[in-house]
RNA sequence: CGCGGGGUGGAGCAGUCUGGUAGCUCGUCGGGCUCAUAACCCGAAGGUCGCGGGUUCAAAUCCCGCCCCCGCUACCA
């Protein structure tokens, strides 16, 4: 029987090229889990797009001089581009500007707004009186009060690097018109989280497998959780479909950013033949779903969203919130927003999708930073990927190949030797479903490497180079033994590394695709396609170079 | 200030919930093999598990205090 999972991943804002640390955080980890999913039979729906609203994206607009779907035009296509390189498998990946997410997203707030949890509070804001707009923090400049610097904005000084209240800035003015601004006061919608906590804390004590750092974060936010303003003063982003508030006012952004998992799968659905058929993932209590998140964003998955869906009343919960923790070089954070870190595009040029896709698969930052150097993601590749996995394919198949006329040999009575390795396939392909299916991805890429090294211990004790020599028919069963095993890991890898298996499946003569979490067995006398080492070697100065784009 | 996570042999990590002579991958050293992308296999050396106390027959694992790193706390989700 087959489950309905819906895999959730983090909205990237539209505004730059991505780095490792997001590949690492939320999008590698997030296709992993699917791709095994789908191969076990099960009905994924794996949804995500570009975040077009909000601050960030008007900030570099204003910056670029264009308007802010510029900015978004400019980066969703590049961002598709490293889904598609990666081969990160989407179902779709939208972006917030499509009339429905603004239409999903009001549907959403005027629930919440009917089911009593939206309340309006007023509060002061700057407002630049030239341009007529209210001003976010990050828009006002002025002399912070700890060190003097003159330029420091609304929300942190760049010179002493505290983190400040605009109103706290000495000689105000507004980064655009230099005005001096003054004080108004704006009404807004706040999310009454503090009403819906006891639920979300009732529900969150339900999940005892969660990570641990996500479960008592998300925990301990709840003993003080704020009303949340979800309205905002900016005239870029979603509507909000109610009159009370006057002109001037848009969703914000966070708010409209998580509802885009429920109008991406609705998006989703309308372009197939059952434009209904998103209910299936958000509605059926039997739908599972998983939000695949960097830790900074744990509040917004693990109470905030939670809270909105149980104020909503009529849709599924996640079933997991399996956050990571940051991938770091040397110390640093890998994010854009520091500038620090290489974009993904920069990697593509120089590694094969499988070879980055190892690297950080083995680095996954599951339960702490955990560190990636330039030397570390070589050595991954080189050490382990192409050593242990990359040369027992080559090896083995290179032999078949030779000694057999391009064919896999047949299979003679079996030792028990050959019998453990064969056993070998069906128990690594247990071990690694389960680890993906607790979401132990970098424990059960190890598995498989582990199970690769079992064969290349198995082909040292057995020496199929000797016996060719004496006995051909026992050579033969030796390396049909190790071709089956080899197949089994294949299909464990699968998840991990897509587009090398459907290159030794090419080779195996078993076809490209993987149909199923099982390994399929190589017959005798199957012809083998074309052998060359699956995975290329790095030079150790292959990352050497420090272009920035 | 507060909250959450982390600090384990040269590097990157697991183990901590359910205390009982410290584990994995890589590197290093020695050996074997030569089919394979100088790849593979076997063995060894190397850590008193951030620091200081405490509980216990016994602590990386439990408790207390401290130091350091990361994230959140902030209209940059």
């Amino acid at each position: 029987m087959s489950r309905r999972i819906l895999v959730a991943v983090a909205w990237p804002y539209a505004q730059g090229p991505l780095h490792l640390g997001h590949l690492g955080g939320a999008y590698l980890p997030s296709d992993i889990f699917a791709r095994y999913q789908r191969t076990a039979g099960n009905d994924v729906l794996m949804v995500s797009g570009s975040d077009a609203n909000g601050t960030p994206i008007t900030v570099k607009a204003d910056e670029m001089g264009i308007t802010p779907r510029e900015v978004v035009d400019k980066y969703h296509p590049m961002i598709l581009g490293y889904w598609e390189t990666l081969g990160i498998s989407f179902d779709l990946f939208t972006t917030t500007m499509t009339d429905n997410h603004h239409t999903v997203t009001q549907q959403f707030f005027l629930e919440l707004l009917e089911h009593g949890y939206l309340t309006k509070r007023t509060s002061e804001q700057f407002y630049d009186p030239e341009t007529e707009r209210f001003l976010p923090d990050r828009y006002v400049e002025g002399t912070c009060p700890h060190c003097g610097y003159e330029d420091a904005r609304g929300d942190q000084c760049d010179n002493c690097g505290r983190t400040l209240d605009a109103t706290d800035l000495i000689n105000p003015r507004s980064k655009l018109s230099g005005a001096s601004p003054e004080r108004r006061e704006t009404e807004h919608f706040f999310l009454d989280l503090p009403a819906l906590a006891p639920e979300v804390r009732d529900w969150l004590n339900t999940k005892t497998s969660w990570r641990k750092h996500v479960k008592n974060w998300a925990l301990g936010m709840l003993d003080e959780v704020p009303e949340r303003a979800i309205t905002r003063d900016i005239e870029w982003g979603v509507d909000v479909p109610v009159d009370d508030l006057g002109p001037g006012k848009r969703i914000y952004v966070w708010f409209d950013a998580v509802i885009g998992y429920l109008s991406a799968a609705v998006e989703w659905a309308s372009n197939t033949d059952d434009p209904d058929q998103w209910q299936k993932w958000w509605k059926d209590p039997d739908a599972e779903s998983y939000y695949f998140v960097g830790k900074d964003n744990i509040p917004f998955h693990a109470v905030i969203w939670p809270g909105m869906l149980i104020g909503h009343g009529e849709l599924n919960l996640p079933t997991d919130v399996p956050a990571n923790q940051y991938i770091t070089f040397k110390g640093a954070k890998a994010s854009k927003s520091k500038g620090i870190g290489r974009p993904i595009g920069w990697y593509n040029e120089r590694l094969q999708p499988d070879g980055l896709r190892y690297a950080i698969g083995a680095n996954l930052p599951e339960q702490n930073d955990t560190d990636l150097s330039d030397e570390e993601i070589i050595r991954r590749i080189n050490e382990e990927l192409v050593a242990t996995w990359g040369n027992l394919v080559n090896r083995v198949l290179s032999m078949s190949t030779r000694n057999f006329d391009d064919l896999v040999p047949e299979p003679g009575d079996l030792t028990d030797e050959d019998r453990l390795i064969l056993d070998l396939g069906p128990v690594t392909l247990e071990a690694v479903g389960a680890h993906i299916e607790r979401v132990e991805l970098r424990a059960g890429l190890r598995s498989s490497m582990d199970a690769a090294s079992e064969v290349n211990a198995y082909l040292n004790a057995t020496e199929p180079w000797n016996v060719l020599k004496e006995d051909k028919d026992r050579a033969g069963t030796i390396l049909w033994t190790a071709i089956q095993a080899i197949s089994a890991i294949r299909v464990a890898l699968s998840p991990y590394l897509p587009f090398s298996a459907a290159t030794i499946g090419t080779m195996l003569g078993i076809g490209s695709e993987v149909e199923g979490w099982s390994a399929p067995e190589v017959v005798g006398g199957t012809s083998l396609g074309k052998i060359e080492p699956v995975f290329a070697k790095l030079e150790d100065d292959a990352l050497d170079d420090v272009d920035d784009d």
